[in-house]
DNA sequence: CTCAATATCCCATAATCGTGGTATGGCTTA
DNA sequence: TAAGCCATACCACGATTATGGGATATTGAG
């Protein structure tokens, strides 16, 4: 039985989710409030999953997350909303909240959501996942000329990652030997000699 | 009418994706190839959708992103694997992958993805999703204060810089020894094992 | 005052890394 | 065709790192 709470200020919406929830075998909404405010104040008990709207009177659904997840650090948060604006996803999802849905997704579908997120997954339409993704391609440009080769570049990759010789070698799926030769190359055309001057360069862009 | 192509170096699972999505009224296999190089090489059509393995002979598939953009701009790919290791995630996405699929996902799923991606959405299964959040909640806290202490901060610039233990305790006028004890302090508090983990973490803001 | 956190120092050992070699085959290009 | 880069692989050795122990002194918070 997987515990739902709900916020949600529109009571149209708010009252045909909560009684959807409450019609599942599977699932039963323990509280549903027209506010962060109202809700930190009044549940009574401890919810697994926990849908909130972004827009709200009062505290915003984005403000609130920070405090609802202090009070309940193992609560997650699906944002409904009307908003597809990819900054507000992504401050969402930095805040801590694990999905987002729009809010004119169907019963049904929020329903499966809920149980995925209790799985461990994270729901998201295929809408806002492409704006989440448009979002990581845009934080990394591609980089100029680069003196690495791209086996190269894999390894340093690797080497970001915090791999050993080894596991960089199982990753590309050569021996350790020619993980070392490449990295050999790797210093001498960068003029370093270490892992770590690698990392610090590679992570600042200078290659 | 679709038209999808395929890179996976097993034969048995190209021929069985491939035999599928031909099946298919709404969408067809162009081609199917056992390495990137190859399908560049022998594809004569331009594919809308294109899915592609990471882990391939010769150039990975993740390497293989740039060039399959280039020659195909407006192409859309899905990535189909078996790791879901989230840096090899963030770094395909941050190639210009739009979806990310595990090897296990069933054939009818896969064609719903192909026509999801299509339509413009981002195919992702839920716990793919899931590590990709991870990945934007954790470049984020930077806000919130280190728990390393003003000494293991120094000492983590001195790692970040490229010094060895020895220039770290010279730098910081201590000895070897008490670098080593804070630096067995700091992974501890940070739950890493290597110079370069405490590096990338820091350099990401992560610290 | 006591405790937890911080900072300092020492020892030991296994694993990993850095660097010097050598070598083969494929591909590109002058 | 020869020269060069790239990717692959192996050997050897000293340096460095990772991790497990202990130990002592200071300091600020409860």
């Amino acid at each position: 039985m997987i515990k739902v709470a709900l916020i949600e200020d529109t009571a149209e919406i708010r009252e045909g989710i909560e009684n959807f929830l409450n019609q599942q075998k599977d699932m039963a909404c323990l509280f549903a409030a027209d506010s962060v405010e109202r809700f930190l104040k009044e549940i009574k008990s401890t919810p697994d999953v926990l849908l909130l709207d972004i827009t709200l009177p009062g505290m915003s659904g984005l403000s609130g997350i920070p405090h609802l997840k202090e009070k309940f650090p193992r609560l997650e948060i699906i944002m409904i909303t009307i908003h597809d604006d990819p900054n507000r996803i992504f401050e969402a999802l930095c805040q801590g909240a694990t999905g987002y849905l729009l809010k004119n997704t169907p019963f049904l579908d929020i329903k499966k959501s809920i149980e995925e997120i209790h799985r461990g997954g994270s729901p998201m339409s295929p809408q806002i996942a492409r704006k989440v993704i448009h979002h990581f391609q845009n934080i990394r440009p591609a980089k100029s000329e680069s003196p690495l080769s791209p086996k190269e570049k894999e390894i340093v990759t690797g080497l970001v990652d915090g791999l050993s010789y080894k596991m960089i070698a199982d990753r590309l799926e050569i021996t350790i030997e020619t993980v070392r030769t490449h990295i050999k190359n790797i210093y001498q055309k960068l003029q370093v000699h270490s892992k770590a001057e690698v990392i610090t360069k590679s992570l600042r862009g200078e290659i």
